[in-house]
Formats: C-alpha cells, sequence, structure tokens
DNA sequence: CATTTAATCCAACGTCCGATGGATAATCGT
DNA sequence: ACGATTATCCATCGGACGTTGGATTAAATG
C-alpha cells in the first residue's frame, strides 16, 4: 500500500514509470476516509489535502465525486473477493479427505475471513455503508458477494452429503457467520480487550462450525 | 404512532390538549429519513417538508440538527429496550422450571427480538449507522445495549450452572445471534422471499440455541 | 528544437445547507 | 378583556460544497 501523502508532486506531464502514482495515493486517502464518515461528510478538498494534491486533481483522476467513492468500494470489496475465493476453492478441495478433514478446512477458511476483516477494518465499515444503501448493495452483493456465498454454501452442502454434517439452512448460516465477523470488528474498533476478543471469536466460531457436524436432528 | 404528516397546523399557541403533538411527528419522520439516508444526506428542509411543516418550526421543537439526530435514536432505542427488558426478565424468571422449559424460554426471547427488528426495521438501520460513528456509539452503546447483553449474559450463565448448557464464550454467543438477526432484516430490506425467509431464521436461530443444550465439550 | 500530451494548481461559479431574527396569530393565565 | 406565552412561518445570512475553465509546468514525441 503506497503511502497516505505524496512529497509534493510538481507539474508537468508523468514520466512512463510513475504513472498511476497519484490515482493510487487518492483512492487509498478516500478509502480510509469514506469508511470513517462516509459519503456526504467527506468533502473533497478534505480528501484531497488527506492525499497531497489538490482538489482538481482528485477530479481530474476519479472525475465525480460518487464515481470515485464507488472505485473506493470496489478496489477493496475485489481484495476480499480474490483472498477468499482462494481459500473456499482450497477449502472445497479437502472434501474428498473425510469429515474430519473437512471440518479442519471449514475451520481454515473462516479464519482467513476473520484475520482479513481484522486487519483490514475498513472491510467491514465499507460493507455496513453498503448494506445501508439499497440500491447500490443490490450490484455490489451480486458482483462480490453472491459468487462467494455460492461457493460456501456448495460447500456446506457437499459437507452434508459425504460426511454427517447437520447443516439446516445453508445460506443462513454463512449470512449469519459473516454479520457476526462483522460484529466481532465492530466490537474490537469500540475498544473491546483485542488479543483475549480475537481468541473468543475464533473459539465461538469452531465450536459453531463443529455443532454443525452433531448427529443429524431425527 | 403519529401520522406522518400534520394537516397544516395553524400559528399560535396550542391548546392544552395538543401540545407536544408537532414534536412527535417530526421525530417520526426524521427517523425515517435518518434511517434511510443518514445524517448528511437528509436537509431540515427535507424533515420539515415530510412533517409538514417550516424548517423553522422543526428548529424551535428540537433545537439543532445533532439534537434532533440524537432523538430520534434516543426513542427507537428506548422502545427496543423497554420490550426486551421485559421478555428478558420472563425469560429469566423461567429458569428455575428445568432445562427444557429455560431452552423454550431461550427460543421466546429471540423470538421477541426478531419480531421486533422485523416490525421496525428502521431500529437496524440505526443501529448501523451508529455502529458507525464511534464516539457516539459508546455512548448508546452503554445506555440501551449494555443493559441487555449483562442480562441474557446472566441468563446463558445460569442456565449453564442450572442445566447441561454448553455455552462457551457467552457475550460473543450474544452479540453474534444479535449481528446475525441484524443481517437477516438487511436480507429481508434488500428483497430475500420474506415470508419463507422469516422462517428458515428462525428455525436457525432455534437449533443454534438448541446445540447451545448438548453435552458439555469433553 | 518545436509541438503535443499529461498532470497539477488556482480561482471562481452556482447551489444548497443549517441556523437565526423578526413578524404574525392563536390560546392561556389572570 | 388584556397582556403574556407559545407556535408557526418568511426571509435571509454566511459558509461549505462539487464542479469547471484556464493557466502553468514538465515530460514525451517527432
Amino acid at each position: 500500500m503506497a503511502a497516505m501523502t505524496m512529497p509534493r508532486r510538481r507539474p508537468g506531464r508523468p514520466r512512463r514509470d510513475e504513472t498511476r502514482q497519484t490515482r493510487e495515493v487518492v483512492l487509498t486517502a478516500a478509502t480510509a476516509l469514506f469508511a470513517e464518515r462516509g459519503f456526504d461528510a467527506v468533502g473533497l478538498r478534505e480528501v484531497a489535502a488527506a492525499a497531497g494534491v489538490d482538489v482538481a486533481t482528485v477530479a481530474h483522476h476519479t472525475g465525480t465525486k460518487a464515481a470515485l467513492y464507488d472505485a473506493c468500494f470496489a478496489r477493496v470489496f475485489a481484495a476480499e473477493r480474490e483472498v477468499l475465493t482462494k481459500a473456499a476453492e482450497q477449502a472445497h478441495s479437502a472434501l474428498d479427505a473425510g469429515p474430519d478433514a473437512a471440518r479442519r478446512a471449514l475451520h481454515d477458511l473462516v479464519d482467513v475471513f476473520v484475520d482479513f476483516l481484522e486487519d483490514r477494518p475498513e472491510t467491514t465499515a465499507l460493507w455496513l455503508r453498503r448494506w445501508l444503501e439499497p440500491q447500490r448493495h443490490a450490484e455490489l452483493d451480486q458482483r462480490y458477494a453472491e459468487p462467494l456465498y455460492r461457493l460456501v454454501t456448495e460447500l456446506l452442502t457437499a459437507a452434508a452429503a459425504a460426511g454427517a454434517l447437520v447443516e439446516p439452512i445453508p445460506h443462513i448460516t454463512v449470512r449469519s457467520l459473516v454479520w457476526a465477523a462483522h460484529g466481532h470488528v465492530v466490537a474490537l474498533a469500540a475498544g473491546a480487550p483485542g488479543a483475549r476478543e480475537r481468541r473468543e471469536f475464533r473459539t465461538f466460531v469452531h465450536r459453531f462450525l463443529d455443532g454443525l457436524y452433531g448427529p443429524p436432528a431425527p
């Protein structure tokens, strides 16, 4: 990740090796501000100042404010999707090795997810903000969330077919786990004692997942 | 709940029996708008129009915009706290009647919670918005959430002492259930098929709670 | 070297917002 | 019946916002 501000770049056409730099710096600064305070509470002059450039430079690189906002979301969510898709595919390929291996694979998958959110808490903030904007929400859900939900839901369904997995309603199980993880990040941001909270949340999630491996309901 | 708009009240001192009416109408209209779009995206003129009054009238009754915002939160959260406190106390008093009654009492309690959120989805929106405002979040958490969390956590702890309740980390269990419920409301608002989703979410939560009543981990 | 291209900043425009002062009208207290 | 009180609206002010046009600088291009 590039530094938050630039060391005052002089005007003029950029050299071939330094194109795209300013855009990244602006996006990084804008992402942090939007995650913290939202679209309307953040001014373009503020973004420009945080990035160390003029407001017109921001407009030059990212167009309107709405386009800048969308670009911030796309960048963060794409990174999340990339990490989680890879982890989900690994878990999927571990299914053939028996119920115990499948359970461990599930543990690893959610650990990757929780690690990612803890490392980049702005992801949670951006998702919460999108969930509060119904029209955008639907679009981004389709692009970034649904593929993952589908993958993990298939994972649970396949595990139920292979081992003795008790899985009442896969998509609700997955969604609830995701929201619990976001709640965990919010609690951390609000000042919950960090190390202990992190450890206990993982314990909770693992036990919850293990509970899915109990005997089928009569 | 009063109507969203007023039938154009004429100026002049109000009669004794109609004091506080305008304030309630303004608060109701403002709550709906703030829940939908947030503090900065809602203008006071817009609130005034939705309530059928002038912008100066809004200021007269509620002071600054920030005070109006806070008043909306306080009203909704107080209602939620009242309903849930009563339900939690009922569940608590059912603990002495044995493990089965305790489990049924827990089911009833979360049903009350989910019913409340489904009936008044603006509650979820307001909580999400508060969680995105760290400083306000801490204060309202202390006033409205923590008493309830403490009550339910004690409930789980007492149930573990009485029956065979497996409860690894009570406060994380409670928080995760709360967030799962908010995620459920967001999914409903985003257009998930209503009746089926409502039924399945309750099934999921009940099975999750029953899982807490399994044999203690070795 | 001359021209084109790209990035940056400065200054300004029009708009909308929250807040306020003051006028008006209807009821209350006496 | 008459002042005091309260609620309402109108008009307006200062400021912040997103956006844009144009000047400046520097590298690429030929």
